[in-house]
RNA sequence: GGGCUCGUGGUGCAGCCUGGUUAGCACACUGGACUGUCAAUCCAGAGGUCGCGGGUUCAAAUCCCGUCGAGCCCGCCA
């Protein structure tokens, strides 16, 4: 009989019934003990499950076992006994058996834990960077991890078998245009020169395209120097990027939507998951209904355009901002005319915290309305005020008066309030949309000058003769997000691969023909030797596998994140490097004052 | 860069609004008891510059100011 493996045999979690009267080798982490003097319990963890193991108080074991604190490493080799059945326990997968310790090795032992692992308490996220290691014992962030594993192989399959092929760009390359903050990696060889770390391989997978590929894609990291939000994971993070040749904007549609359909059902767990082809909507039209460009659809609120209810009328606070150009927009409430005075107050404060005077209202019931301003509405207007909203008796209706994108933005965050204040938001869907038609350039405020709205390199509808001839502000872009439950997945674009057009879409921007040149001069010079046209788009990994995990924070599915301040508390990242490092890379360093005591710049 | 919230033994929280006892509870830790538990239980113990600095006061964890740190948000995110 061949030897018994030194440190298992099985795996803790796939003990069963029909183990019984084996003798097996477990190693694991002791994740709880329960002491009874002539009996102990110790409960064995691996990656795979738990397993209740037992001496008895004849064991010479017990004296060290007993003394064995939480999250010890431990080898045990014993046999698989059945349990009593009033000692089953169906909470574990493994609760018909337990293991009879015959023998016991100590691996590792553990010192007394900062943190609790065998416990799902809410913890400091502080606490649980620090001791990453350990957080990520604990069932929660465990699986979210493994979750992500399976995620993104399954992208990885469904990518290679809708006919992509997979490759790698440089992490080391030039800092891009534009965009974000770049992360700059100083140069040795050449003084005073800097690499930047990519904020996506936008300019590689164009060139790939250029090089004559047709399907590219890539786990790609993204890095870049911009501060953290709950959804957001400051310096680093992944997108599912995806580029292809000879395509129109539903050619990529038709190749992206199969493969995020089919990773969200097959990890959904039952919940419902928009089918192809998935709703588009024209950024105009978001902006407008749900006043923003992100729509959650489980909300099904829409917003009403109720200008015209309110011009002319004798309620002066929107009648007179309307006669000079403002808006007003309205969200319904259904049923909340039985909600009581507190909910408006709540929500007019609420209005007040975002910035808005506060948040206008009519109640309509009993066959009437009430409300703050409701005498100023006749009947001729209210009627008006249904027909557009839809609102019927028993409902409310809130309304934002200004100019137009600020009433959009706030009608927006009104809906998104509203669904969730009133329950309307629908439970264990996954809402997919994609939002198309955006503005190739937007007016900078501050400025006064015309930027790029999102990708400088998307071909802007209507190609050179839009450029030439239209309000620059007008022009819409083959540019579109996907869009699921109101979070933003990725952007995308039909690319513009002609130089002629290049040229004349960066000068409406403020570039000249040299600064193009110098800033993509590689990508721009290869699309002048016969440059396919292409699109594509990038989901985010982590925000995917953030919405399949249920978690609200980008963090609880990144295995070792940064805080919010861009710092691995951990690895100790960003830390000092010594001065002889900086001299080879021909760096003095010109730091701000330090006289408090400067314990932020450690 | 700005706004809001938070900071109390190793860990999570209470106490603060309305200043005044020995700063309380749970988990972990140490010692003891216990033959079947599965969040084991029971008894005992150790462990605290109440983030830091200043102020008000007879007296500050508590009130005020400043500062540092964390989270969320705004800015930023082609």
């Amino acid at each position: 009989m061949a030897p018994m493996h030194s440190l298992r045999t099985h795996t803790c979690g796939e003990l069963r019934r029909e183990h019984t009267g084996l003798t097996v080798r477990l190693s694991g982490w002791l994740h709880r003990k329960r002491d009874h003097a002539n009996v102990l319990f110790l409960d064995l963890r691996d990656h795979y499950g738990v397993v209740q193991c037992v001496l008895d108080g004849a064991s010479p074991l017990l004296k060290t076992a007993e003394a064995l604190r939480l999250e010890s490493v431990i080898t045990v080799t014993g046999q698989v006994v059945a349990r009593a059945p009033d000692a089953i326990n169906p909470r574990l997968a493994t609760g018909e058996v337990e293991v009879a310790v015959g023998e016991l090795t100590i691996q590792s032992t553990a010192d007394p834990l900062p943190l609790p692992v065998n416990s799902d308490t809410e913890l400091p996220e502080e606490t649980r960077l620090r001791y990453r290691f350990l957080d990520l014992r604990r069932e929660r962030l465990h699986r979210n991890i493994v979750l992500r594993s399976r995620v993104i192989a399954s992208i990885r399959r469904r990518m290679i078998e809708s006919g992509f092929m997979e490759f790698q760009t440089p992490i080391l390359t030039s800092s891009s245009p534009e965009g974000a903050r770049d992360y700059l990696v100083p140069s040795r060889v050449h003084p005073g020169k800097f690499y930047a770390l990519p904020q996506a391989p936008q300019q590689f997978k164009q060139l790939l395209m250029t090089s004559g590929f047709d399907r590219y894609f890539q786990i790609a990291p993204c890095f870049r120097d911009e501060d953290g939000r709950a959804d957001r994971s400051p310096g680093e993070f992944y997108q599912l990027d995806v580029e292809m040749a000879f395509v129109t904007q539903e050619d990529v549609f038709a190749a992206l939507e199969p493969v995020l359909h089919g990773v969200f059902v097959e990890f959904a767990e039952g919940a419902a998951v928009t089918p192809p082809p998935f709703p588009r909507i024209p950024f105009g039209e978001a902006m407008a209904k749900y006043g923003s460009d992100k729509p959650d659809l489980r909300n099904p609120l829409l917003i009403a355009d109720v200008t015209e209810v309110f011009r002319g009328s004798t309620f002066s606070a929107f009648a007179t901002p309307v006669a000079s150009g403002a808006v007003v927009r309205a969200v319904r409430a259904p049923g909340a005319a039985a909600q009581p005075r507190s909910f408006f107050d709540k929500l007019g404060q609420w209005a007040r915290e975002q910035g808005a005077p506060g948040l206008g209202y009519v109640i309509l019931a009993d066959g009437g309305a009430r409300g703050p301003i409701a005498r100023f509405l006749d009947a001729d207007r209210l009627a008006q005020l249904a027909a557009a909203t839809g609102a019927r008796d028993g409902d409310a209706c809130f309304f934002v008066c200004d100019g137009k994108p600020a009433a959009e933005r706030l009608a927006g965050r009104v809906r998104l309030r509203l669904g969730e204040e009133l329950g309307l938001i629908e439970p264990n869907a996954f809402r997919f949309c994609w939002v198309t038609d955006f503005p190739m350039y937007e007016l900078n405020e501050d400025t006064k000058k015309i930027e790029f709205s999102h990708n400088p390199f998307s071909m802007p509808q209507g190609g050179l003769e839009v450029l030439e001839k239209a309000d620059p502000l007008t022009i819409k872009a083959f540019q579109y997000d996907i869009v699921c439950n109101g979070v933003e997945l990725s952007s995308g674009a039909i690319r513009n691969h002609r130089p002629d057009i290049m040229y004349r879409a960066f000068a409406i921007a403020g570039y000249g023909r040299d600064e193009v040149e110098a800033r993509f001069g590689g990508m721009l010079n290869a699309f002048k030797y016969g440059a396919p046209p292409h699109g594509g788009s990038a989901p985010g990994i982590d925000r995917i596998v953030m919405l399949l995990a249920g978690e609200t924070n980008i963090r609880e599915v990144i295995a070792f994140p940064m805080n919010q301040q861009a710092q691995d508390l951990l690895m100790q990242a960003p830390g000092p490097v010594a001065p002889e490092r900086l001299k080879e890379l021909h760096i003095k360093l010109d730091l701000p004052n330090a006289d408090g005591e400067g314990s932020s710049r450690r």
